[in-house]
DNA sequence: CCGACACCTCGATAATCCTAGAAATAAAGC
DNA sequence: GCTTTATTTCTAGGATTATCGAGGTGTCGG
């Protein structure tokens, strides 16, 4: 991962709402959540949302598709293992044998999930 | 850790001056180093610098101390361990067994000093 | 086709952020 | 005490950011 990419997904997740909208589509697993839906959760403006949106898919954390009228994002979790591992190889510095595991994250509940609405 | 704090820590190192401050303090280990050496290496201006680590210090990933004339800047490794653990921590949501290591980042090459096994 | 729904785009605004110049503070040496 | 060195504080500017209101695009059900 570059500095600049890992720069952008900092800045993606460092903002209030911003970090509320990806921990709720983290919790909600890999098949993601409609836009409407997390507006509601998080009682923010979808255009707000929108932009929020923006913002984490050009970091690369989310991602998203469209399902008759609703759009779904979704967490896409090797952007975060990336940026982890980005900040723990730099951490670590010269000690390599030191460093975390490179995937720190999965996909939570993915099979049978049900997140109690 | 709270949410709010991971925010400010996320934000300090959202940014490229202060990423690369930081990365530099990691690699020159616990003992830190000279605001001056600092600002030649990165080639930033004396004040701009003192700006950058208001953020980093107030996020709690540098640490401070005065040195005859110099300040001597040290990054704060257990601060980087708590902002992991707090982002793998809501990345995997429910399943607390997939977490990461909670101590990922541990002092690179302290002067000629092992580090403690 | 038409209205209802879900979401996005545009334009504007207040707040915050980054940088820089000038001056001030703190320590060391003569 | 005065000068030099190292860093901070003050002040101000332009750039970026987050939010909101108004209007637009795409989709579904009739």
């Amino acid at each position: 991962m570059e500095k600049i990419d890992a720069v952008v997904a900092l800045a993606a997740v460092a903002q209030d709402n911003r970090l509320d909208v990806y921990r709720l589509l983290v919790q909600a697993g890999p098949e993601g959540m409609p836009a409407g839906s997390i507006a509601d959760a998080l009682k923010l403006a979808p255009n707000t949302l929108t932009f929020h949106f923006d913002r984490l898919r050009q970091a690369g954390l989310v991602s998203v598709r469209r399902e008759g009228r609703s759009m779904i994002y979704a967490a896409r979790y090797e952007a975060m293992n990336g940026l982890i591992a980005y900040l723990t190889e730099n951490c670590c510095g010269g000690a390599p044998e030191q460093r975390a595991p490179a995937s720190a994250c999965k996909p939570a509940r993915a099979k049978h999930a049900k997140i109690p609405a």
